[in-house]
DNA sequence: CCCAAATTGAGACTAAATATCGTTATCTAA
DNA sequence: TTAGATAACGATATTTAGTCTCAATTTGGG
């Protein structure tokens, strides 16, 4: 059987993004690539160095974790309760919902909030330069009530 | 010349607004109070401790920023950087437009994202519970290019 | 293979905030 | 008006999240 070209894993295009900024491939690097490439949900810092080897140093991880954000690997989602996590990032500006119940997460797409905002912003006389939107809720699965009740 | 009726300062009310909730006044409260009351722009709890006398400590600075914002006395707003500040709360729900360069803050009204919101999350079947939105940018008066240019 | 530059990890350090706990102040009800 | 239950306090220790420094190591181009 011939081998297969498979889709590129998480772990593989996180590292080939750094490569691309000119970043170099490192143990560390190879290590967290695999590790944040294998998370379910968004994280935060600590999370995520608990299930590192303790060889590599704090430091080293919240490093890595600025350079991603940086190169729009991962993005920054901020809970209701003011922690901050990362999450596997899609390009582009956008938002997310948040299901405050399982931690899933969606792109919050056909939302014109920044029309919106800079309109309304004109109103007030002020200038737009950002904005940070959060949305919280439940999704689909856990908003039912029990899933086989009838 | 009879005593006039005045309008009851910030920091009355806010004494006011505690007692009706059952809090009991005393006399750290009533400085805060005052000291809050007196604040023109969004501050840090650790920005308002410094403007305290030192006897206040810093427990009761914390646990009394708490009671304010549940009582709706206060409300958080997250800037740019990430850092937290407080600032006196008008009732109801809105947001906030924050001017990056002076620091002033204005609600944001006639803007129906809530709606907005609702509609876009439904389509994803998400069912909406909360959202967090700050908005940044530069007042008029920041906005201008020079006072007196011309 | 060599070496300059990038990267690393240990650990000191900072800042914000919470937890603990013995003491003090408040307020109600007698 | 005073007693006493308890709310509130402040000192201090602790936690959490993250930054900084720096000597030692690793990387990758030449």
């Amino acid at each position: 059987m011939p081998l297969k070209k498979r889709t590129p894993s998480a772990a593989d295009q996180i590292l080939e993004t750094l490569e691309e900024r000119g970043y170099r491939s490192t143990a560390p690097r190879r290590t967290l690539a695999a590790i944040i490439g294998s998370q379910q949900r968004h994280f935060t810092a600590e999370t995520l160095r608990r299930q590192l080897p303790p060889a590599i140093g704090r430091a080293t991880v919240y490093r890595t974790l600025k350079i991603l954000v940086e190169s729009g690997v991962l993005c920054r989602v901020m809970l209701e309760d003011g922690d901050l996590h990362y999450q596997l990032s899609h390009p582009g500006h956008h938002h997310h919902l948040l299901c405050v119940h399982c931690g899933a997460s969606q792109d919050l797409t056909g939302c014109d909030i920044e029309d919106v905002l800079t309109t309304t912003s004109a109103r007030h006389g002020f200038e737009l330069s950002g904005h940070w939107l959060e949305v919280y809720g439940r999704c689909r699965q856990c908003a039912q009530p029990t899933p086989a009740a009838a």
